[in-house]
DNA sequence: GGAATATATATCGCGGTACGATATAACAGG
DNA sequence: CCTGTTATATCGTACCGCGATATATATTCC
């Protein structure tokens, strides 16, 4: 089982964002929102965040904490940082792929 | 200097699989698909192939060649070429930064 | 003290995408 | 001649992204 690492999908790119985040430490939904927004250059609203954040906490890729005041913090769980290195491995692959093709190809 | 590059948007990832595998040349439909599946690992169908290739087109991200036999090969455009290349940028430097502070926070 | 702004979470709904399923057709090999 | 491969195209469903919207507290400024 050790190697079965879950996929993020097909919609992956906002989970993404919210896993690396988080991959930094806890942080509650709108630190995160911050966070992404400083990381990515775009901003992402609270339909975005909240939806994935459900949905990766559903998943076991994250997990709430207990709420101080009005914050929610959200915690990467064990198989969630798996996860993300895992993608982030890949895609660090792919785009190296990728460059590769377009430097020989381009002139 | 005004480059203004296209942004693939929000769904993005069979689009940019579309547009590295053309990064490599000129090809038809079935051999994006057989590539694709050979850089990534996981097969592209026809559902997703077909209707990002339409709209990648509609975007002059991509163009159309002349049909021989039965094979309708596309090519990269200018703007395609640029989009990926930024695109893929990003992506390298968001990968960084995201194994960066998984590699400073685990162990 | 009152008003405006920032912090913080939550939900709804539309538009749009992913992708399996399905259909069609030409060609090669046994 | 029939099966499998190559090749393109379309439909429908499920699901996601994200702006808009609502609510509530804390802070800042006049």
């Amino acid at each position: 089982m050790s190697d079965e690492v879950f996929d993020l999908g097909r919609f992956a790119e906002p989970s993404l964002y919210i896993l690396v985040s988080l991959s930094e430490g806890p942080k509650h939904g709108y630190a995160i929102m911050t966070d992404v927004e400083a990381i990515t250059g775009s901003p992402m609203g609270p339909g975005t965040l909240y939806g994935a954040l459900a949905r990766l906490e559903k998943r076991g890729l994250i997990e709430a904490l207990e709420p101080h005041d009005r914050r929610r913090p959200y915690r990467l769980t064990g198989i969630g940082e798996a996860t993300v290195r895992a993608q982030l491995e890949r895609i660090k692959g792919f785009a190296a792929t990728g460059l590769d093709r377009l430097g020989e190809a381009s002139t």
